[in-house]
DNA sequence: GGTAGACCTGGACGC
DNA sequence: GCGTCCAGGTCTACC
C-alpha cells in the first residue's frame, strides 16, 4: 500500500488506488471490507458503465486474491506457535497490482536498494509516465507497458532507477510489443516450475524477485530470500551467526506448498 | 556449477 | 560541506 498508485485514506484507513480503465478513464477507487467481500466506491460524481463496473470488480478480485482459500494452510498452522495467530487474524492474502507487469516492475525496483529507495523510484515512474487523475492531476495511475515503452533509458536513469533502468525498459517494451505475456502467468493451469522458469528469464529478475512474484501469483513453494530474511532467520534459529540462503530455505522446507506464506507471516521472536 | 566483481543510489560516518 | 564506505540483488565473465 506504500507504493503508488495504491494509498491509504488518512481519514478512515481505506485502501485507495488510482486506476486507468480500458475506456481510457482514470478514476480513484476506495476499497474497504464489507460483509462477505469488499466494497468499492469512487469519489467522483461520475457514472460507471456496466463494462467499467465489471472491469473494476475483476481487478479488485485479483488485487485482493479473493478467489483463493487458505483453509489448508490454517489447518497446518494451528499446532505451530510461530503461526497460530494466522487463522485468527485471517492472514494469507497479499495485496497485488491488477497486472503482473506492474508487480514485476515494482519487484525489480525492490532489488539491491532500500525500501525508501523503492518508494522513491516507483513514485518517480508513476508521476512521470502515469496517466493523471482528472480531478487531481498531481496524482497518477500506474503507467501501462506501452506508456513506459516510450521512455528513453537515460530518462529512467535520471529518475533514479540507476542500472535498473534498462531492465524496466526492456520489460516494458517486450510487454508492449507482445513478445512477453506476463498476464498469462496468472493462469492456474501452468505448473509452478514453468512460471518460475519464465520469471527467471526476465532480465533483472533473479531468485529473490522470482520467489516474490510467485508469492503474488498465489504460489508459495519458494521463500523470497533477501538480506532481511537471512537476518531474522539467523536471529531466530542460528544465534545471530551469519547464514546463507540454504539455511533460510531449510528453515521453512517442511511447509511445502505453503512455505512462502509461513515465512511471510512468521511471528519472529526478535 | 560456483564465484568475484560491477552495477547505482542514498545514507551513515569521519574529517 | 566534502569524501569515503557500505548495503542491497542480479548479471556477466571467468574458472
Amino acid at each position: 500500500v506504500q507504493l503508488p498508485p495504491f494509498g491509504v485514506d488518512p481519514h478512515d484507513g481505506t485502501l485507495t488506488r488510482i486506476e486507468l480503465l480500458r475506456s481510457g478513464r482514470v478514476i480513484e477507487l476506495f476499497i474497504s471490507e464489507a460483509a462477505g467481500g469488499a466494497s468499492v466506491e469512487t469519489h467522483e460524481r461520475i457514472s460507471i458503465t456496466g463494462a467499467e463496473r465489471e472491469e473494476i470488480a475483476r481487478k479488485v478480485w485479483w488485487m485482493l486474491n479473493l478467489g483463493q482459500s487458505f483453509a489448508p494452510f490454517y489447518t497446518l498452522t494451528r499446532e505451530e506457535p510461530g503461526l497460530n495467530h494466522v487463522e485468527e487474524q485471517a492472514l494469507g492474502r497479499i495485496l497485488r497490482s491488477p497486472t503482473v507487469f506492474e508487480d514485476t516492475v515494482k519487484t525489480i525496483l525492490t532489488t539491491n536498494t532500500t525500501w525508501a529507495g523503492t518508494i522513491r523510484m516507483v513514485e518517480a515512474l508513476v508521476s512521470t509516465y502515469g496517466p493523471p487523475l482528472p480531478t487531481d492531476p498531481s496524482r497518477h495511475a500506474f503507467p501501462t507497458a506501452g506508456q513506459l515503452a516510450t521512455a528513453e533509458e537515460r530518462e529512467l536513469r535520471e529518475l533514479g532507477l540507476g542500472y535498473r533502468a534498462p531492465y524496466v525498459l526492456t520489460l516494458a517494451r517486450d510487454t508492449a510489443s507482445g513478445r512477453l505475456d506476463l498476464e498469462a502467468l496468472k493462469e492456474d493451469r501452468l505448473p509452478t516450475s514453468e512460471v518460475h522458469h519464465r520469471l527467471l528469464g526476465i532480465r533483472g529478475v533473479g531468485e529473490y524477485a522470482a520467489a516474490n512474484l510467485l508469492m503474488l501469483l498465489g504460489r508459495y513453494n519458494f521463500v523470497p530470500v533477501d538480506s532481511w530474511a537471512r537476518n531474522v532467520v539467523s536471529r531466530e534459529w542460528y544465534g545471530g551467526q551469519p547464514i546463507g540462503d540454504g539455511e533460510v530455505k531449510a528453515a521453512f522446507e517442511r511447509w511445502g506448498p505453503w512455505k512462502g506464506l509461513a515465512y511471510w507471516f512468521w511471528n519472529w521472536s526478535s
